[in-house]
DNA sequence: ACGAGGATGCTCT
DNA sequence: GAGCATCCTCGTC
């Protein structure tokens, strides 16, 4: 499993995300290049953030070479570190990081981190313990839902949120 | 527990 | 101007 983590103690190990690539009408990335998805055609590890009907922001990190404009969308988690800062963030104390605009809320992930880097900046991302997966089709998306590219954790041996 | 409905703003047609 | 890679609240059961 992955955990992503923030120089102020707050982290977040993933139990859900969903794959997109550039080939997959879904994508944000299939159009091509825009000012919105530069960062999806970055170097791997480079997070790429975007707002979600015009309210949330949504996080994605950068998972091939540079220019293949394919990512992983992270769709959900559970706070392992750092719950009291997460709770302040999202204003509540259950459904911390259940999905995709709650996730990042809880991290404090915005618009100002699109396109930096998961590798030198101040989030990080760390192994967790091993953990089995599903594939599930994506949520949320009208086009290219054969693709059963959504990735949930099961086993994992943490209690869940 | 679950579903309907509204909020909200940016991107691309 | 349509269409979103969503979340919250409030109504039912």
């Amino acid at each position: 499993m992955i955990v992503v983590c923030i120089e102020d103690g707050t982290a977040v190990s993933l139990r859900e995300v969903e794959a997109y690539t550039q080939d997959d009408p879904a994508s944000h990335s299939h159009r091509g290049r825009t000012a919105r998805n530069e960062a999806m055609f970055g170097p791997p590890g480079t997070l790429y953030v975007y707002r979600s009907y015009g309210v949330h922001w949504c996080a994605n990190v950068v998972t091939s070479r540079s220019g293949t404009g394919e990512a992983v969308l992270l769709r959900g988690g559970v706070i392992v570190a750092g719950r009291d800062l997460a709770v302040r963030r999202r204003g509540r104390s259950d459904h911390l990081a259940d999905g995709p605009g709650k996730l990042c809320a809880a991290m404090a992930i915005t618009g100002d981190h699109d396109g930096s880097s998961l590798i030198d900046g101040p989030y990080r991302l760390e192994e967790g313990p091993p953990c089995e997966y599903v594939s599930t089709e994506r949520i949320g998306i009208s086009r290219g839902t054969e693709r059963r590219w959504r990735f949930v954790a099961t086993e994992c041996g943490l209690p869940g949120d």
